[in-house]
RNA sequence: GCCCCGGUAGCUCAGCUGGAUAGAGCAACGGAUUUCUAAUCCGUAGGUCACAGGUUCAAAUCCUGUCCGGGGUACCA
């Protein structure tokens, strides 16, 4: 058991004990460590209840405390009012034994038996993914991991626009390339796709069906689609990522469930026609405008077939909805949630992640991005130039909330600097320790003399090491994967200060064996958080 | 105009469910290698946490306003 709940429940009792008045409990790791390992704020908040002296609240709680047996070494108050607990080391002996019996350290139960669906990417297959789907694609698929590390059964998805706008110009723009290249008459839309892959795909038509196809020919799109997917599928794989599912917006116009999502609608009187257009009626569910469902051109608006698709998910029972989305979003997904709302679904259980564009700069420029417009750079050629390690962890150690410079000149120049070599060095350098170890014959990990450990860099590190878990529980809660990063980065810099504070393996064949296992419960850590972000944890560097 | 996100060291950014002395990387400068990996470590320098009010025992963190940057506010997605 590990000790924050321990430590909770003994307050809580103290508190009742005393007939003080429920309070949340918050324990939290001061951040000057010679107040102890984990303190409460509880004096300064009763403070005002029982209008006393925190100090003196502080003094009292402390003697009414039961504490269990040798888990506490030490419980101080300190000024204003904190109460402080010291907690004594055979305490991280215990978690580092139970680190070394468990690979599966930090792994948790919170989503078992729970299904989870993860929506990411969704890019429409009118270009290559570039470095703004970057950052979507790590984001979904750590996310991912994320669930999965906390017990989720999890569906990747990739959502997509087969039926609108965009893939109808993309097939036009295919067509007139295609009779381009043939030298004929040829008619580019004005707003087509730009890029070289356009002609590619046009010269493969060519290649395959010579000049036969006529204008108007479904092939087109359906040749362009099917190409730039598999390039889309190529890339993604490129950074590690599988979906489980692809769900494209045509079947929900096939199905019927759209027309069925519109009647449903239209019977609660949420939807009017106005200038020849179909509107839904948000204002009347406290929106300040109301949106058009169906244009005059007859074509729905990408809100329609978003919204059954959300209904969808919701009906296949999943019990946490996630939604990657990019900034453009912003204003459109509460549309969606509403609608759904409005018919009766439940929408709790909708989380959307909303992160912030990237701003690509090269050349000490900003860069504007644009499919259409050919103007971009791809997620392959970031992979290819910088490894797809360090491009998960460039997406990853920001939060979403930040927008994102990237700097394609500095990423190139650092990438033998890169913060992600940081990690993967500290691991390799354990791998080379443990093998180190084992050539000398020090590799006894079962019955090792833990109170051995007790430099204050081991401490720190053990300290460290104790604390993953609550990491991983709280970036379910908050599903913010950078939390993670920021650990891992702490755990490296400890274990690395650790190494030029301590030789491990030494003529003191105990206190080796006490190291080793030190050692080794962090290669768990490491390893494990490297895993769960989707970077390689090398043996050697 | 209105809505969302941001403004923290020269640069890129952590920290933000309020806590005790505001951090990291890069860049600058100075040290450490007969040693299990120097892709490392130690040190120096660098701050009005955009600004102004407010709430609180306590504010980078919460609230209000202002300024600046990005996005949205389309019968584009």
């Amino acid at each position: 058991m590990t000790i924050l709940p321990q430590l909770t429940k003994a307050l809580t009792k103290a508190l009742s004990s005393l007939g003080y008045p429920e309070k949340e409990i918050k324990l939290s790791p001061p951040n000057n460590t010679n107040f102890g390992d984990l303190s409460t704020n509880l004096p300064l908040t009763l403070s005002k209840n029982l209008n006393k002296n925190p100090i003196e609240i502080g003094e009292i709680i402390r003697n009414a405390l039961i504490l269990p047996d040798k888990l506490i070494d030490e419980v101080t108050v300190t000024k204003p009012g904190f109460l402080n607990f010291k907690i004594g080391n055979a305490y991280y002996y215990q978690v580092l034994a139970d680190i070394l019996s468990n690979n599966q350290y930090g792994k948790n139960d919170f989503g078992k038996g729970q299904k989870a669906n993860v929506e990411f990417v969704s890019a429409n297959p009118t270009g290559p993914l570039n470095v703004g789907h970057g950052r979507n694609a790590v984001l979904g698929d750590t996310v991912s991991n994320l669930l999965e590390w906390n017990g989720y059964n999890v569906t990747r998805e990739y959502y997509y626009n087969d039926a609108g706008r965009q893939m109808r110009v993309l097939g036009q723009s295919v067509e007139a390339r295609y009779f381009e290249i043939l030298g004929k008459v040829f008619d580019f839309p004005e707003d087509g796709y730009e890029g070289n892959y356009i002609k590619v795909i046009a010269q493969s038509l060519i290649d395959t069906h010579g000049d036969v196809l006529s204008v108007g020919d479904p092939i087109f799109k359906v040749e362009a689609e099917k190409t730039i997917f598999a390039d889309i599928e190529k890339s993604l794989l490129g950074l590690g990522i599988k979906f489980d599912q692809f769900t494209n917006e045509k079947t929900f116009y096939e199905n019927g469930e759209i027309d069925k999502f519109l009647e449903e609608l239209r019977l609660k009187n949420l939807i009017y026609k106005k200038d020849g257009a179909t509107w839904f009626r948000s204002t009347a569910l406290g929106k300040d405008q109301d949106r058009v469902y169906i244009k005059s051109s007859g074509e729905p608006t990408y809100r329609v077939p978003d919204t059954a698709y959300h209904r969808d998910k919701v009906k296949r029972g999943f019990n946490l909805i996630i939604d990657v989305f990019g900034a453009d979003h912003t204003d459109t997904y509460p549309d969606v949630l509403l609608a759904l709302e409005a018919l009766g679904i439940k929408t709790n259980h909708i989380r959307v992640l909303l992160y912030q564009f990237v701003t690509l700069i090269r050349g000490g420029k900003k860069v504007k991005m644009s499919t259409r417009k050919a103007n971009f750079v791809t997620i392959d050629e970031l992979v290819e130039e910088l490894g797809s390690d360090v491009v998960r962890y460039f997406f990853i150690m920001r939060g979403m909330n930040s927008h994102l410079n990237f700097d394609l000149d500095l990423a190139t120049d650092q990438s033998e600097k890169n913060p992600v070599y940081y990690l993967q060095y500290a691991h390799a350098r354990i791998c080379n320790i443990i093998k180190h170890g084992e050539d000398l014959d020090v590799s006894n990990t079962s019955d090792y003399d833990s109170t051995l450990l007790k430099d204050p860099s081991e401490m720190r590190l053990l300290k460290k090491l104790e604390k993953f878990p609550w990491i991983i529980e709280n970036a379910l809660h908050s599903l913010e994967p950078q939390t993670i990063s920021n650990y891992l980065h702490d755990t490296a810099n400890f274990f690395h200060k650790f190494y030029s504070e301590c030789r491990v393996v030494t003529d003191d064949i105990s206190l080796s064996e006490a190291r080793i296992a030190l050692v080794k419960g962090t290669k768990v850590v490491l390893g494990n958080g490297l895993s769960l972000l989707g970077i390689t944890a090398p043996e050697r560097m």
